[in-house]
RNA sequence: GGCUAGGUAGCUCAGCUGGUUAGAGCACGUGACUCAUAAUCACGGGGUCGGGGGUUCAAGUCCCCCCCUCGCCA
């Protein structure tokens, strides 16, 4: 048994994810830790929501609620929603809390003491109506070369062209529209990345493991034109965690916070302690998982997200690890994925754009969106959704090739045998062939699931699905029974056995379903499969089952219709 | 404009360090079966592997140029 330690890219508070998101991070995390506890590791996956920052500030105003309640209240959207997902976080943490703003503090002081901060004064846009600070995009006005007037002080939309606030003709807030602006002189605090370049740049080639996308991404950051830039980590902003506090080591910094990509990461450990917390455990209980000096050593860390967070994965998030010079754990394994796009274009948060989570529970239950999302996962390249490819898969995948095999088995026995393993008879050569098929096919399955290869696991548990019709039609009991009872038996007995390791196996994927199907069976044994042959003996002559109602309704024509349409705009 | 990743059967995708007649699922056609959610199983048709050069005994698989998609950056 080993210890592994999981880690989903953090969603922003601002409102409800999509599919896109869903699938890009928290869904193969939790594909990951769901397995890896089936096979009798100690996991722990942490989640939690990336809360502060302009959006969430923003976000709070338009709702006209303080922005405490507003995270608050949007943390328990999400939390509910992961749960309706099954999404089995051991700990669903808030970046607002005290212990990240503890230990947020923390590193930077640490940075600070090793020289990795620097203080850096620059001018910035404020707005005295709306008493702040403005970032660039949050200032509109004239572009000065085509004449837009909506350009945003950071680039203009129009034509393209990059922007500095300055350079914008008649500029004004955003936020409240007010030309009451003026530029003022502001200091702020920079993580010198540069000065740990070599550092990183060493550690991620050392990563030969990685996926391509994970690692070109890292080095083109490095290497890329002027190479790793040192970068700003604190804003002039009420929400966040503060910057000046007792001890630190810096003066008049008060009314400023941490950059959001400054805190959000230091989060999955301090939602580790907050998981530590909830349970009146010691320090020790999360420290083991992220001081290797405590305990942390023999820790596997694994990291999920899409590929718009890989570089502060790859390389802000470790410069702040490295350069704390304190023994924290740094990721071993970062899974990246492409974007899911819906129906010819893109997901969209901001456009409303594609199907949302809260959305995708109102019309079906969460295991569809599990196995299409998994078995369709964008891990090579970009991938699409589509309502015909939707339903045609989860269709045939779910209900036509595992729930119907579920049914046809049970509701024969039930027939011919009653709702009892029914006795008699051997394995004949075929249901010995089967057996060594599916012992070749689990083990495969294994091996792509410890490599995160989650399309063709998904692939090999088709085919493990598959593989128990293939047998049922060819060894045809229905005929057999006619003649010799007992033959028929052993192959009943054989097919309901066949649920049972189903059910172990499709777990991760579905985990309702699975759940289902020990149920009906009036099993708790759920143990991963050791020797196949073993684990489809489980089940005895005369254990009791009940024939479940039907696994998985199928997707009919007119619903899809009807949900490609209603999803086909703009959510409101 | 620079850079990443892609462009393989109607659709969604596999094809590792170049090597027997290019694969899978779905869709389509034919057949088998009738236990089952008109489900299942078998067989079959279908691709000049984006285009053009080149290296090689041999290229989807390496090199160069071009076209297209997507994303990131400036």
């Amino acid at each position: 048994m080993s210890r592994i330690l999981i880690t989903s890219a953090i969603p922003y508070i601002n409102g409800i994810k999509h599919l896109g998101n869903l699938v890009g991070s928290q869904l193969p995390a939790d594909l990951y830790a769901r397995y890896m506890r089936g096979r009798g590791h100690e996991v722990m996956f942490i989640c939690a929501t990336d809360e502060h920052g302009t959006p969430a500030e923003l976000a709070a105003a338009k709702a006209g609620r303080p922005v405490a309640d507003y995270c608050a209240e949007m943390w328990q959207v999400q939390s509910d929603l992961a749960k309706g997902f099954r999404l089995s976080f051991d700990h669903f943490g808030r970046s607002s809390s005290a212990r990240n703003r503890a230990l947020t503090q923390h590193f930077a002081k640490r940075l600070a003491e090793n020289g990795f901060i620097e203080e850096v004064s620059e001018t910035q846009v404020f707005s005295v109506a709306d008493d702040r600070f403005l970032p660039d995009r949050y200032i509109e006005g004239t572009c000065p070369n085509c004449g837009y007037d909506k350009a945003r002080g950071d680039q203009c939309e129009n034509c393209t062209k990059q922007l500095d606030p300055t350079d914008l003709i008649n500029p004004r807030s955003a936020i409240s529209g007010s030309t009451d602006l003026e530029v003022r002189e502001t200091k702020h605090l920079y993580l010198r990345q540069k000065a740990l370049k070599g550092e990183i740049s060493a550690w991620i080639d050392s990563k030969t493991d990685w996926p391509v996308l994970t690692t070109s991404i890292a080095k083109k950051w490095l290497n890329d034109g002027e190479g790793l830039q040192d970068r700003g980590i604190t804003r002039d902003l009420a929400w966040g965690v503060p910057v000046q506090f007792d001890g630190a080591p810096w003066t008049g910094m008060d009314g400023k916070v941490f950059y959001v990509w400054f805190d959000a990461p230091i989060e999955y450990i301090a939602a580790t302690a907050e998981w530590a917390d909830a349970r009146k455990e010691q320090e020790t209980a999360w420290e083991r998982w992220w001081r290797t000096d405590k305990g942390a050593e023999d820790v596997r860390y694994v990291q999920f997200m899409g590929k718009d967070n890989v570089p502060f994965h790859t390389l802000s998030f470790p410069a702040t690890i490295m350069g704390s010079r304190e023994p924290w754990k740094l990721v071993d394994y970062i899974k990246s994925f492409n974007y899911l796009n819906y129906d010819g274009g893109q997901f969209s948060t901001s456009q409303g754009r594609g199907v949302f989570m809260d959305q995708a529970l109102s019309i079906l239950p969460a295991d569809y969106w599990r196995w299409w999302l998994l078995s369709h996962a964008p891990e090579s390249s970009d991938s699409e959704f589509t309502w015909e490819n939707f339903q045609v898969s989860v269709n045939k995948d779910l209900a036509d090739v595992l729930g119907n095999f579920v049914s046809r088995i049970t509701k024969f026995c039930r027939s011919k045998y009653g709702e009892a393993i029914p006795a008699g008879g051997v394995l004949d050569d075929r249901a010995l062939a089967l057996v060594a098929d599916l012992e070749s096919r689990v083990r495969a399955y294994e091996g792509h699931m410890e490599a995160m290869e989650i399309r063709k696991a998904a692939t090999e548990l088709r085919g493990i699905w598959a593989a128990g019709n293939e047998y049922l039609q060819s060894a045809a009991p229905w005929t057999v029974h006619k003649t010799d009872p007992e033959a028929a038996a052993a192959m009943v007995r054989l097919g309901l056995n066949l649920i049972r390791l189903y059910a172990v196996l499709s777990e991760p994927f579905i985990p309702d379903a699975s759940a289902k199907m020990l149920a009906a069976l009036q099993t708790g044994e759920k143990s991963w499969p050791g020797p196949v042959a073993t684990a489809l003996s489980v089940l005895e002559p005369g254990h009791g089952f009940e024939t479940p109602e039907v696994l998985f309704a199928k997707i009919s024509d007119e619903e899809r219709e009807e949900w490609a349409k209603r999803f086909s705009g703009v959510r409101t």
